[in-house]
DNA sequence: TCTGGGGTCCTAGGACCC
DNA sequence: TCTGGGGTCCTAGGACCC
């Protein structure tokens, strides 16, 4: 048995780069990306971050600063991230079939199968076929463990002499090398709670916590404490992990421009909300056992206030009308009129593939059956439309209280033929 | 009324990731 | 005025049982 190889290929400054495919007048310009309600910073050019702005501050705190320095800012269009997030996983599944889409920028692949003398010179070679098709630079780490897979992928983007790939493995220099570099709060699995206790302690670097013995980690951090520090050293404790894992739940929640009071406002926010995940939920064949309704009043404010409840679907479904009336149920459970609430959500769970259920509990087949095809009917005229065409009375659309602000979103240039880019000769 | 230990199961909250 | 969203995992503590 080979001893496993992690890639990590990580896109750099992700959804500023995806702006910047279509804007090659910002290539090297300041870009920031921002969340929903154009809140937060989520991506930032290293132009903005070498003005010290850091990753998700409220925009608020930093727009004089981003005025100043001339920044180009974007609301989120995670539509067209998500389409590019695919392209790239597309050319890393040719490369490898043994990959793990970790999140919407990186991946893992397991690569001690292929053939590969230099792992650096194969991580060039990457890197350029994956900007050439895309538009998207990476950086690329390579290791015996996930952990120092992450750590070799952040050193290759910072240190321009690796020119975007860096490989520790079987290099004893190049890994103590790394370990000494990489600051304890940049480690996978050390956050920012943690973070000041260890260096209370005297624990600055990766290499520091590398030393440390099991039993004191434990105590102070966790059994994942322990597996990070073993992994630190070079000992595999994380596997690939198959993207054919069903999910355990599917989320929507949104932050509301206003603290919304009105009973009326939060329904048609919460049945959209459910109505969105139930359509999720069908496209991934599942069906849901329970859906969580939620609100709450700022976090930034002196009167804190948030509720929630669990409304059980039997028998599970995936069918947009009960999973409304689900929420609602919830809805009306955790309402106070004395509030005014800054965020609601819903969250569906005890998800279950739909074939196996049908075959387990029967019901009325044909029942369901009508049931399904008019969602799917529903399903296919949104897609198709790319809006949310078709929809329950109850998720009024119309101005509300609740609605995102966007401002600054770029054209849907790939998913959407009313905004494709246009090419003017001259 | 006082005195236990040990086991399981569930839930809420915390911590982490991007 | 303005402070993101979607996930997973772990632990502590309560409820309950014998």
């Amino acid at each position: 048995m080979l001893k496993p190889v992690y890639a990590l290929v990580d896109c750099n400054n992700f959804f500023v780069s995806c702006e910047r495919v279509f804007r090659p007048d910002l290539w090297d310009k300041p870009v920031a990306v921002l969340s929903n309600n154009d809140g937060c910073i989520v991506a930032r050019s290293n132009e903005v971050k070498a003005l010290g702005i850091p990753m998700a501050v409220p925009y608020f705190k930093v727009s004089d600063v981003l005025k100043q320095n001339n920044v180009t800012l974007f609301s989120g269009n995670f539509q067209l991230y998500g389409d590019f997030s695919q392209r790239v996983t597309q050319i890393l599944q040719q490369e490898s079939p043994d990959i793990e889409v970790y999140s919407v920028d990186e991946s893992f692949l397991e690569i001690s199968s292929l053939p590969i003398k230099d792992y650096e010179a194969w991580a060039r070679t990457l890197k350029a076929k994956i900007f050439k098709w895309t538009g998207i630079p990476v950086s690329i780490g390579i290791a015996p463990t996930k952990t120092l897979a992450k750590a070799a992928a952040d050193f290759a983007k910072k240190n321009e002499s690796t020119e975007g790939g860096f490989s520790i493995v079987g290099d004893d220099t190049k890994h103590l090398e790394l370990l000494k570099w990489l600051p304890i709060g940049d480690v996978w699995g050390i956050g920012w709670r943690t973070t000041p206790k260890l260096q209370e302690y005297g624990i600055r670097t990766a290499y520091d916590i590398s030393l440390a013995s099991d039993t004191w980690v434990q105590s102070q951090l966790n059994i994942r404490g322990v597996k990070t520090a073993h992994e630190l050293k070079g000992e595999s404790c994380y596997e690939l992990e198959s993207n054919n894992e069903p999910q355990k739940s599917i989320a929507h929640t949104r932050s509301f421009p206003h603290a919304v009071r009105n009973y009326y406002e939060l329904e048609g926010a919460i049945a959209t909300f459910a109505a969105q995940t139930a359509a999720k939920l069908r496209s991934q064949q599942e069906l849901a056992g329970a859906v969580m309704t939620f609100l709450r009043t700022s976090k930034y404010t002196k009167i804190q206030h948030s509720g929630s409840h669990v409304v059980t679907l039997l028998p599970p479904t995936a069918e947009t009308g009960k999973i409304v009336a689900a929420a609602l149920e919830g809805l009306q459970a955790i309402y106070d009129p004395d509030f005014g609430y800054k965020k609601g959500g819903i969250t569906l769970f005890d998800l279950k593939p739909r074939a196996a259920w049908q075959l387990e509990l029967g019901g009325n087949i044909a029942d369901i059956d009508r049931q399904a095809a008019l969602m799917a009917t529903i399903d296919q005229l949104n897609n198709h439309y790319h809006t949310r065409l078709v929809r329950h009375a109850i998720e009024h659309t119309e101005r509300s209280d609740w609605r995102s602000r966007q401002q600054q979103r770029s054209p849907n240039y790939t998913t959407n033929w009313a905004e494709l880019p246009i090419i003017k000769a001259s």
